[in-house]
DNA sequence: CGTTACATGTAACGTTTGTTACATGGCACC
DNA sequence: GGTGCCATGTAACAAACGTTACATGTAACG
């Protein structure tokens, strides 16, 4: 990618980290980014195709930092360690915008649905895949999403981090005395929470 | 109110219902409401007048529904009857409808986030005030709204109703195990779960 | 030096935006 | 029957939208 290009691009994610893209066009982003609208559409062709570019571009850096931090932390419940990535300073904002995306294409598909690569049940199989046997069932994989999402749209909503960051270690406890008291998982089990 | 305006403010909140807000704007919304554009003006003032009076309409008539709701219920723990009210046919479009107010508000509060009644603050108060005495901390209100939330999110995303309620009945039954495998509640006591 | 390719500036296009000016309709009241 | 008031239609406004036409720059290559 011709280098002038790539710095448009990353102007541009910086802008819509901050400002959403609800309500994005093209002359105040220009300005941001010290272009011109003629350069934005002369370098990605439309609007449409530099949302794309930029979405695309975001979701591979997410994938590629979360690998890196799920790799190297061990001594976490995953569920915990997930958490810390998405709230911390660097991801924060980014999970804020797909979770944008998210709400925007569940209430008009037809322009939104496109850039949504992010498919909820992909999630929900892969955390149904981490958890221990007894428990790997599609309505805790669900719920533990759930649990996460929730709590992150509340974090987005006050900004309360204390307060959401101890729910979840609320939630990973319920769900360590559920588990004691019902049947009994296989000591070392590594799961999700 | 005029019989005229109560009729275009009830074709505004259907049309909100089905497009939702990001996108709104006078002309299309005066004709799926049989009227222009000029009488949407001359009857609200402006738009954003409009959007608030909506918005107001919506939120009493949630508030009047679900209060009917909940003093009528007892059978069922109050999360459980809250999950049912929200995501009936009659519900549902409105919760959303107001998800997506929310995300907006939080991604740039000066253009959405003068409409913000639902105080997440507010809920988590609430909840908390419903709770068994030994679990009602902060966090575990958090929790139980996170859960709402998050459930509410993945049934707007996929439309799975099966498998969402499913994941609420799953978390009922896990906050229950682990009450009686740890610090014993008050036979009797009502709570949200 | 001339040519060629890419990058950029200026200005405009046609639409759509929220809003307004102005005229006209119908209906009630004196 | 005239006089106002509320409702509505037509048309326009200025601004912002995404996009395009056209001209100009700059640098590399033969």
């Amino acid at each position: 990618m011709a280098p002038r290009k790539q710095e448009i691009l990353e102007a541009t994610i910086a802008y819509l980290l901050k400002h959403g893209l609800a309500d994005l066009s093209l002359r105040p982003l220009a300005a941001a980014a010290g272009t011109s609208a003629r350069l934005l559409i002369y370098h990605f062709g439309s609007r449409e195709q530099l949302l794309a570019e930029v979405l695309d571009a975001l979701h591979s850096r997410l994938r590629e930092s979360f690998a890196e931090v799920s790799a190297r932390e061990e001594h976490e419940p995953p569920l915990r360690t997930f958490w810390n990535w998405a709230t911390s300073r660097r991801n924060f904002r980014s999970l804020r915008l797909l979770y944008e995306l998210q709400i925007l294409a569940a209430q008009n598909p037809d322009t939104y649905g496109r850039y949504l690569t992010r498919n909820s049940r992909d999630w929900v199989e892969l955390v149904r895949a981490a958890l221990p046997p007894a428990e790997r069932t599609d309505a805790m994989a669900t719920l533990f999403v759930a649990v996460f999402d929730g709590l992150f749209l509340e974090l987005m909503s006050t900004g309360d981090r204390k307060r959401t960051t101890a729910a979840l270690d609320e939630f990973i406890r319920v769900v360590r005395r559920a588990r004691s008291s019902g049947t009994r998982a296989k000591r070392g089990d590594r799961d999700v929470s």
